[in-house]
DNA sequence: GACTGGATAAGTGGATACACAGATACGCTT
DNA sequence: AAGCGTATCTGTGTATCCACTTATCCAGTC
């Protein structure tokens, strides 16, 4: 059950592959916030008709990825920038929660896994924010998967799905890879203390940190 | 934006009918876990074709009230035990953030509106397992509403369906009105109290501690 | 010259029809 | 007699078609 958290509960062939067509195309920022959303137009993309289309608007639409206005089309969902903060707040007590139920299934290996992923995520943010992200997303996510708590995880990544383009723009504009890392050396740290409530806290208040930092180069467009 | 919390996000006439009538259904605990929900029948039943059926489907397979299989249709979603606790691990830190924000926005209207939200909680007690279920939600969500975070609210009130049946189940076999009034009072008194902090952990423990009393009244079905 | 009303065009939502996949039951073979 | 294979039937998934809503553009009026 639940083998992947990011994947949408039930999907089949054609629509699956407008469903990853648009989302890849939502998360590298191809789009704008606001932009239109013509199903004809991606369904010719795709080589398909309209209705497998229409049916992945609605599961983005369920993930909050776009807005579908009653005979008024598909657009871009974009987060204003109050959006964005509460989007952050949830974050912060979901994984708040996640590293706190994953604590007793920390072990040595667990943790050399873990410092291994903030080597790739290093050396990804050489190779540009695109690769950075991914290995950003992969690491918070490992460590939220060890909660055993598969609805929780699903939560959680359709949140990182969301504030991606973001966390892209504002990589692209300050790079720093040196800072990411020590924010999240002391998630590892504290994971080894071996101290449930005060890794709450520390996830807590890394993720809410974060927020303020990428607010200043919110909105791909406006909503 | 965002009226009303527990509106799905964009829906037309034909299908919000639809979407209406299934959750309804469903929360009513008209159906079993693991019942089929054959769309030509519903279709038929409200009086148009399978389309706004299947769109309904999918919004309620985003919340999680139903699974729908690739090529094998839509099944009534059941929590197993592990799966109740979680939902009820997520409420709480959710809520317990809810309630922190909402503190600066409590004053003396709003704390003698709750204490009415109480008296009707107490009134509906006696006349049924549905009414109390409604007024115990309305009493949950009037108080993350004063964070004024909608995307929160939304998540929240969302949960709160998933878990109706069961609150349901538990209310028909054992009604302790007298307890629930007193464990509500309590969240009452922190909010009076005016200490954010202690209100978040307060609402944390109110909610988690409920799962455990329904846990055994668990599963109207099996999915 | 600007604003409002209507007409036309474009595009969305819904219904029906069709093709394909899955489930079940029956028959054949071992 | 039991197990496997096949055939049929039920039901989902996709496409095309039609109706209705909305947006845009132009003309008329103030």
């Amino acid at each position: 059950m639940a083998a992947d958290a990011i994947e949408p509960l039930g999907i089949t062939t054609a629509e699956e592959e407008a469903y990853r067509h648009i989302q890849r195309a939502l998360r590298m920022g191809r789009y704008r916030a606001g932009d239109r959303l013509i199903p004809e137009e991606i369904a010719t993309e795709i080589g398909m008709s309209r209705m497998p289309v229409r049916e992945a608007f609605r599961q983005l639409a369920a993930e909050g990825l776009v807005v579908i206005r009653p005979n008024r089309g598909c657009i871009v969902a974009g987060l204003t920038l109050d959006e964005i903060y509460e989007t952050f707040e949830i974050r912060s007590v979901l994984e708040g929660l996640a590293v706190r139920l994953a604590m007793p299934h920390i072990d040595v290996e667990v943790l050399e896994e873990l410092e291994r992923q903030l080597d790739r995520m290093e050396r990804a943010s050489q190779t540009g924010s695109s690769d950075w992200v991914v290995r950003h997303q992969a690491f918070h996510l490992q460590i939220c998967q060890l909660s055993n708590r598969p609805k929780l995880v699903r939560q959680i990544a359709s949140l990182h799905v969301v504030i991606e383009p973001y966390l892209r723009i504002w990589f692209d504009y300050v790079d720093k890879p040196a800072s990411a890392r020590a924010e999240h050396e002391i998630l590892i740290e504290v994971l080894r203390s071996g101290d449930a409530g005060k890794a709450e806290i520390v996830m807590r208040d890394h993720i809410v940190e974060t927020a303020p930092l990428l607010a200043n180069f919110a909105s791909p467009g406006r909503r």
